[in-house]
DNA sequence: CCTGATAATGTAGTTTTATTACAAAAAGTA
DNA sequence: TACTTTTTGTAATAAAACTACATTATCAGG
């Protein structure tokens, strides 16, 4: 894995390391930052050993010498400070906490972006093409999300519609057809009505496709899961960056649709987006 | 500024870089990560430039050389933040387009946390904490945002409610009060209708808040204005993350108005999560 | 508690890498 | 065109990292 932390099997590995080895390790632990500027000589005068030494340190953890090290290193630092700092203390200023939440949002999207299995998609993406109809089902924070859903994928020129209403949701499940997509967000993937939903529009025939948490019971009753892992929140300042996961898969989802309709279909969407103009002020007014 | 990163602040820089500047910042975009094990011998090959001219290259950013820019680019990298000018291309599977989207989304964040004016933020939670009423107004992709914003925003004991049907919003508008906040949300800020109706609020003496594009029309009648800088995409296949940011903004805002109500309001919160406890399936079964 | 084997560490020299000073070339400018 | 300024490269220097090898420490078996 290449995340992983230099900084932390270093300190894994402290009790196996030899007299010198274990001198290096503790004057880098002691200021990991200042390390990363050191050359090799004044990092071993501060470790009181040689330069040798110091040259075999690096080789030891699997790097290909100081230089590399540092950079390993560096990199380990950045992921590591910014886990660290990154939750918002109660006495934080405006610039404090903006940041914060920003990168806090930043970090979960690369998660998921390099944990998202592409497979799923393109076979979401194929279904969603195949659909004489999209249902967008979500309740509270996804319903803002299936809205969204609706308000993207309307544009491609097939039935859409989004719901927020467990009434609707269930007489839609239920009156499903099997060329029918229900298409349900779901952050947690544990809510009752929303599964109970989902269970109904799946024994009618109908593909429903989920995208909520790994391992959920919505997950693991519908016909396709997109599981999307973002680290809960334990914090309570700290807001839900699920949403804005599941908002960017859905742009994700869309661009393969239309990706999928060949180019024909961009003057189609361009028809759409001119059909706006009339409800604008010009930008030379 | 702190959280600017390398790669990002070379991107932004590259129209005011000489000729060998400029080489050396492609044969870097082309392969950060190469670039961070390369010395500067074969980083000049590479780019056909000696290498003093690299080194200079470092220099002009603010780096003690060319170890020192390695470092700092290789931190860059870890960031989750990567460059990008990547623009989906029509014949993309969907492991390609997949990171694009996220890559651009996360780059546009970046940009808009860095820009973004800390004294209107702090402002516009003033006036929400003032507020004894407020209204979220948006429209098509905005409704979406307006929507969330209900449902962060009602959490805390005041009334909220969001709209995204002109005639509405215009009711509400001309019968406002000097007490009520109107928070008005357009990518745009030219659409005709939200502007009118932002302005009857205005003349009645209410506080509009916009979240808008910079100098938009929106902008420039309202009470106060979060503007929002996100690039404007003119790639047909890309998605529009200008409401994602809009999204992270309002998390921002949620955040600042949770914090000045100190720490009993944190209790109030717990309940109203707790509350949806029986409707969820435990984790343990 | 020797003695020889093995591992650990350091010394000194070599090679690689980066930087600097300065000169040449290019690009503007009057 | 000639003069100035900026840009770029050359070559020498300095710094840094690495390697081969020597020395020292450690430890097992007698």
């Amino acid at each position: 894995m290449q995340h992983q932390n230099l900084l932390m099997i270093i300190s894994n590995e402290l009790d196996s390391l030899n007299k010198s080895e274990r001198k290096v390790a503790d004057a880098i632990m002691l200021d990991p930052e200042a390390a990363t500027h050191s050359s090799i000589a004044s990092l071993a005068i501060k470790a009181s050993v040689s330069e040798p030494s110091v040259n075999r340190f690096c080789k030891r953890f699997n790097t290909a010498g100081f230089p590399d090290f540092k950079i390993k290193l560096a990199k380990s630092l950045v992921s590591g400070v910014r886990f660290v700092n990154q939750n918002v203390d109660s006495d934080d200023k405006v610039e404090h906490f903006t940041p914060k939440i920003f990168d806090s949002t930043i970090n979960d999207l690369s998660l998921v972006r390099d944990s998202i299995d592409h497979g799923v998609v393109n076979e979401v993406v194929n279904r969603l093409i195949d659909a004489e109809r999209i249902y967008f089902f979500g309740l509270g924070t996804s319903g803002a999300v299936a809205r969204d859903a609706e308000n993207k994928f309307f544009r491609f020129n097939l039935p859409v519609s989004f719901h927020d209403d467990v009434l609707m949701m269930r007489m839609l499940a239920s009156t499903g057809r099997s060329s029918d997509v229900f298409f349900v967000i779901s952050h947690t993937g544990r809510t009752k009505e929303v599964i109970e939903i989902s269970e109904i529009a799946v024994d009618k025939g109908s593909t429903v496709i989920a995208l909520t948490s790994p391992g959920s019971p919505l997950s693991s009753i519908c016909s396709i899961s997109l599981e999307v892992n973002v680290p809960e929140n334990t914090d309570e300042y700290m807001a839900m960056t699920s949403r804005i996961a599941h908002l960017v898969i859905l742009d994700v989802l869309a661009t393969g649709f239309t990706l999928r309709q060949g180019p024909d279909f961009l003057s189609h969407l361009e028809k759409i987006k001119s059909s706006l103009k009339p409800t604008r002020l010009s930008k030379d007014k």
